[in-house]
DNA sequence: TCTATAACTAGATCATCGATCCAGTACTCG
DNA sequence: CGAGTACTGGATCGATGATCTAGTTATAGA
């Protein structure tokens, strides 16, 4: 043929750069925005291609997820069960934070190998504790910890600020919310951040004091 | 005109009325469900129409969700802030499960005036027990909560029943996974929904018992 | 080297969705 | 009675997830 089309096959379409690319676009436009045209844009194909290698939409998703969990270091055990659990926690919620779409898909089990990993990590390190029933003590960790990664990123990414003036317009219908404040924004601190890391970190301190005492009482009663 | 159309004027589509019946729908059908379309088809009407009385779809999603907080009732505070508080994280938790599909609508702000009033009553509940910050001591428990219905209810409604068996025939990869299990469904007591909330009220306890300590040294350390 | 099969790609298309345009219809107030 | 407002709905728009069909390239076996 005279014009021969200059364009390449592309040929090298990996499960693992749609799952990265996957992840770069919803850092940087949110779970809204993640559609599969889209996605095929950003890697140069088209959107059926995908479907080769994914089945549905939601296999992105999943895999994306399951992506940021691999960003979770696993903490060693020498200092105790209480700052591996501690450390372990903290990091989940990071990386969770860190791509604040996760936390609006939290609503699917987590049953990828990278977040599974990191699940049977604390399983071993509360059942090498002492605890009879790791599985309650799991997911006590594990429910406050997608609690407070989901609050935060609500109040980060749709609280448009009106919020504090809001409250305070129905200070006689709210008195506590309007004295104390419902969100991080407007605080004596200046760093809302700064506030979050804080109070997630003294909530976690209940959970683990009562955790604690539990455990030992528990080892003071059966002997 | 010969035949006179039947169809009498609606005239009498209030936003009440909407939110009913959007609640019905999400509570048969689930949130996927959920379209302008078929919810104007409930109501006898038009999709259209529905935009008279509400601006987005996320504005139903936002009344429905509001809706479900109504049915938590608010407990009294003769018995100490210790069991109001857990009476009324109970009601909450039972009121989302309830409608499982609230679970899933989480990630946004809870704003409307019936969620509005229940914060409210924590926070004045947590500041009459002395809790110098209640702001951080109602995060903990509401965190702990929206975590462990989001928790529960993606189990019961996404999981197929596979989990179990997925986990054993990988026991060598995540061998406290396979011994402890993961979700509520093969245990040894036959009614998972009471294992659901044993687990709740016991981690619920763990972060109780580590508030009233926090709070019994901090009383009697400054006096 | 030839060929058959699998791996992979893409345009066109389908049903459905949220939302809007436009053209009305009933009710209320003067 | 007449005008303005509250309300209704069919048709439609652009976009989406997914599929159908039709290809094109790479690799393995004869």
């Amino acid at each position: 043929m005279w014009s021969r089309p200059p364009k390449a096959p592309r040929q090298s379409l990996t499960l693992d750069k749609i799952v990265a690319e996957a992840v770069a676009l919803l850092d940087e436009e949110g779970v809204g925005r993640l559609t599969m045209r889209r996605l095929a844009e950003r890697l140069d194909t088209g959107s059926t291609t995908l479907y080769w290698h994914v089945t549905t939409k939601d296999d992105v998703l999943d895999l994306a997820l399951d992506a940021v969990f691999h960003e979770v270091r696993l903490p060693g055990r020498e200092a105790g069960w209480r700052a591996a659990a501690r450390e372990l926690m903290s990091g989940w919620r990071g990386a969770l934070l860190r791509h604040p779409w996760s936390a609006t898909i939290l609503d699917r089990p987590l049953m990828g190998p990278n977040a599974l990993e990191r699940t049977e990590f604390l399983y071993e390190t509360l059942a090498e504790a002492g605890f009879p029933a790791p599985k309650i003590a799991a997911y006590s960790l594990a429910n406050y910890v997608m609690g407070s990664v989901i609050m935060q990123a609500t109040w980060q990414e749709r609280d448009e600020g009106g919020t504090g003036a809001f409250l305070k317009e129905r200070a006689d219908l709210y008195p506590s919310l309007a004295e104390h404040g419902l969100d991080f924004a407007g605080g004596p601190a200046s760093d809302p951040s700064a506030e979050w890391d804080t109070t997630f970190a003294e909530g976690l301190g209940y959970l683990l004091d009562g955790m604690e005492q539990a455990e030992e009482t528990r080892r003071g009663g059966t002997g």
